[in-house]
DNA sequence: TTTAAAGTCTATGGATTTAATAGATTAATT
DNA sequence: AATTAATCTATTAAATCCATAGACTTTAAA
């Protein structure tokens, strides 16, 4: 399960891709339109922002934009980013590896099998879902 | 990612599964075999028990048993039943469904396509994913 | 019929993670 | 200088995860 800072990220981005070259947003703003805790929020865009997806500017007329282009930031590099690896094991990630200590013998191990194809066929998808595509289908759907 | 409790339950099935029809296996030798603390692995085998994966015998000479075939108990059963839902998102779970509280509006969320096509991705790998065909890919590794 | 083996059940404790809040500070604009 | 808004540091509250302890029950064998 996402955790919910990785919802409000995910929330928080698609907003920002929506003003996109409309200048910087204020974080207040975000928090009431996608009801997320302000200060919660902060934290999530100081991340972001860390991370080079987002730029901020300070001072009157300041807030949050987009760094990157709504159609270069996808889904699996948020999830990584907030909840870390997206993966179902430690010892199928790609970018969290960890050796499992249940099994021991990584190469005899029958289990590991599935969880590759699983964490396969999620970054594909995920690697897929842009915020442009987001945004796309939000329309599409009639979201106002 | 999988809890230890569910990888628990992984192991010791797969354990179990290599004993089908062997007569019962005491949690001491599971614990012990797959470096599983003991009291926290009969929790995880009274679950199974209760679930009807297992079955099990009181007493001297006792212990637990595979109660269905070993290519009737799959991945997806077993980690519904450890960690509760597979899906990332609890709006798009089949078994566990919760409405977002963050997207009040599901029709018009685009965010939740993404998932539900990773959950059915998912679901369809682990669902194949039975105790008999992890058993063979072992063996097919080398495993002792 | 006693005894030992083994599962069953209830309860609890500690560690870690997640979610949220508070307050002080820094920077930019007007 | 005053105002606005992001930044940073700390702290707290709640939830979850992992593990252990101990008493109880059932069964089989001696």
């Amino acid at each position: 399960m996402l955790s919910k800072k990785c919802k409000y990220a995910i929330h928080a981005l698609v907003y920002l891709a929506e003003k996109y070259q409309q200048g910087p947003v204020h974080i207040q703003e975000i928090a009431e339109k996608r009801h997320i805790p302000k200060k919660f929020l902060e934290a999530i865009l100081l991340e972001l922002r860390n991370a080079k997806i987002l730029h901020s500017k300070k001072g009157k007329g300041g807030g949050y934009y987009l760094h990157q282009k709504p159609s270069d930031v996808n889904l699996m590099e948020i999830m990584r980013l907030m909840d870390g690896a997206i993966a179902m094991l430690p010892c199928v990630s790609l970018h969290y590896y960890e050796r499992c200590e249940e099994c021991r013998t990584e190469k005899t191990c029958g289990i590991r099998d599935a969880f590759i194809k699983v964490r396969d066929e999620t970054l594909a998808i995920l690697g897929g879902s842009t915020l442009d595509k987001i945004l796309k289908r939000e329309k599409a759907l009639g979201a106002k």
